[in-house]
DNA sequence: CGGTATCCGACCGGATACTG
DNA sequence: CAGTATCCGGTCGGATACCG
């Protein structure tokens, strides 16, 4: 499975701290994926149609998008509507479970964005 | 290195939103890791020994809890103190770049807490 | 005590080819 | 258009053994 670092955690090593310690690994957990942090974010402000998500980011292969977006739909973050149509069209949008998502999302842009270019030592 | 996933993004395809879409990339780029996220959690409230840190983590190989300690220190997230004794003793704790990271930790522990524990379909 | 060094297996992302 | 199927190579975590 994969799902969850729940092995490693169920035993008493974290008795006490094992509610914070397990929802932290839970969260870290879902969102493991090269691109799930970006599909989330562009998806954040509006539904987005498949081809939409592959153009923006341009050369990723079709296999692993495809592959992050179902793994964001079985862990309940994004929708996925099929229209019967032809040429098919799907759209993909965040759950309630994901917009409760777009905080951290919004953080850790605004972490990156600060941190992101500086190369040099910074300790303290 | 993959220490950014600069190569993949500093293409057209993100012109407009280059900036955020960098910025995230980076964030989760320097917490890639199985534990880097609890490491930090466990950092968040005082200093700790790598003893500590290895016995909160239970079984984890010594080589892994190195590696991904060394990381975070690359990445300026934590401070590495080291004091010359017989035995020898090492200390961890954030850097101010790490604190700054506290809120992140403390969204994702609030969000894992809250679905961590639902399996069931949840699809808005 | 707090590490290195080394090896290995699993997993994951990426590429390519094919399809309804 | 939006996939699926399949294969491959790199990387990372984990295990074990040894060191200052």
């Amino acid at each position: 499975m994969s799902r969850l670092y729940k092995d490693g955690f169920d035993k008493e090593c974290i008795k006490e701290h094992r509610e914070e310690v397990y929802g932290i690994a839970y969260t870290q957990n879902i969102l493991s994926g090269r691109w799930k942090y970006i599909i989330l974010w562009y998806l954040k402000t509006k539904e987005r149609r498949y081809s939409e998500i592959k153009a923006f980011l341009w050369d990723i292969p079709q296999g692993s998008l495809t592959k992050q977006l179902r793994e964001l739909e079985r862990d309940g973050l994004i929708n996925r509507k099929v229209y019967p149509e032809v040429p098919p069209r799907v759209d993909y949008s965040l759950t309630s479970k994901g917009k409760e998502f777009i905080p951290i999302i919004n953080l850790m842009e605004e972490f990156g964005k600060k941190f992101g270019e500086q190369f040099g030592e910074q300790v303290d």
